[in-house]
DNA sequence: CTGAGAACCTGCCGGC
DNA sequence: TGCCGGCAGGTTCTCA
């Protein structure tokens, strides 16, 4: 699915595209696609006519426009997650249904319409409440979507705390990458940068997590950050057609990828090559040199 | 409670 | 050409 950067380009589009409209009307194609709005799709096509998208927000691979307008009180929004395919499309309302329609919202200006694809549909669109943001510091105001308060803070947010997620770390029995990839503990990071991350702190994705020290935490958040933040400057990372902004364009950061889909190339820093190994049903890409396998793995 | 694997989908690619 | 296994950027559920 589309990463951290990934979701980050499709917000800054709809930040620009739809925020401040109002919608019109709103179809579900297809039930699946709305099937975490427990009240149904009826019920999520029915009361999004007549609100007002307020400036899209994001936490991790999440995101959400919040909705002001006539039934909505402390506060709503439109959640959406990307899945491993989805997107969220802008453009003239008139234009071809594609194939994957699943959702698509209409505004009352006339203008671009909003779009939902999803050829796998593991992506989802839901409407609900807010909540006061469990990982703010003390005495913030912030507040996220009910169903992903148990998502933690991603490293690039300010509520993201270095400590706590090495105390964590050091709590948990399990290995490194699969920590990385556990978003109650931090959210944003997926399979790609995971690896991108890893290979930047020279870790092997199975180092036990209580045994990582405070350097080694702080070497691989640094990483964590430097590479997303690198790939979110270049509209993020596409291989195919299927990861693209809101006006269906790739990013070029897979360019600059170090290990990921890099088998038995050379590595950039010492040149041994690179190592796949299958883990939780995907691949990890590894240097064998950079990254030894520690003598304890966890899987 | 924690950790590990399966399930949920569709499409593409390489090998035979 | 067609079929089949393997693989794809994620999350949630179930079971131990």
């Amino acid at each position: 699915m589309p990463e951290l950067p990934e979701v980050e380009v499709v917000r800054r589009g709809l930040e620009r595209h739809v925020a401040g409209r109002t919608i019109k009307s709103a179809e579900v194609l297809h039930p699946r696609a709305v099937r975490r709005h427990a009240p149904g799709p009826d019920d999520f096509a029915a009361r999004l006519p007549g609100r007002a998208v307020g400036v899209p927000r994001r936490r991790g691979k999440y995101l959400w426009l919040p909705l002001t307008g006539p039934e909505s009180d402390p506060g709503e929004a439109l959640l959406a997650h990307l899945g491993m395919s989805g997107q969220l499309l802008v453009g003239d309302p008139g234009r071809a249904a594609e194939r994957h329609l699943r959702v698509r919202i209409e505004f009352d200006d006339g203008g671009y319409d909003l779009r939902f694809v999803d050829q796998r549909t593991f992506g989802h669109l839901m409407l609900t409440g807010l909540v006061p943001d469990p990982f703010a510091p003390a005495a913030a105001t912030g507040s996220v979507p009910e169903p992903i308060a148990h998502i933690a803070a991603d490293p690039l947010e300010d509520a993201f705390d270095d400590e706590a997620f090495y105390r964590a770390l050091r709590r948990r029995r399990t290995g490194i990458k699969r920590a990385l990839l556990d978003q109650s503990l931090i959210s944003g990071v997926g399979n790609i940068y995971a690896d991108e991350a890893l290979w930047r702190a020279r870790l092997h994705w199975a180092r036990p997590t209580e045994t990582l020290t405070r350097a080694e935490v702080r070497r691989l958040l640094e990483a964590a950050r430097e590479v997303m933040t690198a790939a979110l400057a270049v509209g993020g990372t596409s291989f195919d057609s299927l990861y693209v902004n809101v006006n269906g364009e790739s990013g070029y950061f897979d360019r600059s990828l170090e290990v990921y889909g890099r088998r038995d190339e050379p590595c950039r820093r010492c040149g041994s090559p690179i190592r796949r190994d299958a883990f939780m049903n995907r691949s990890s890409y590894s240097c064998p040199r950079c990254q030894p396998r520690p003598r304890r793995a966890r899987y």
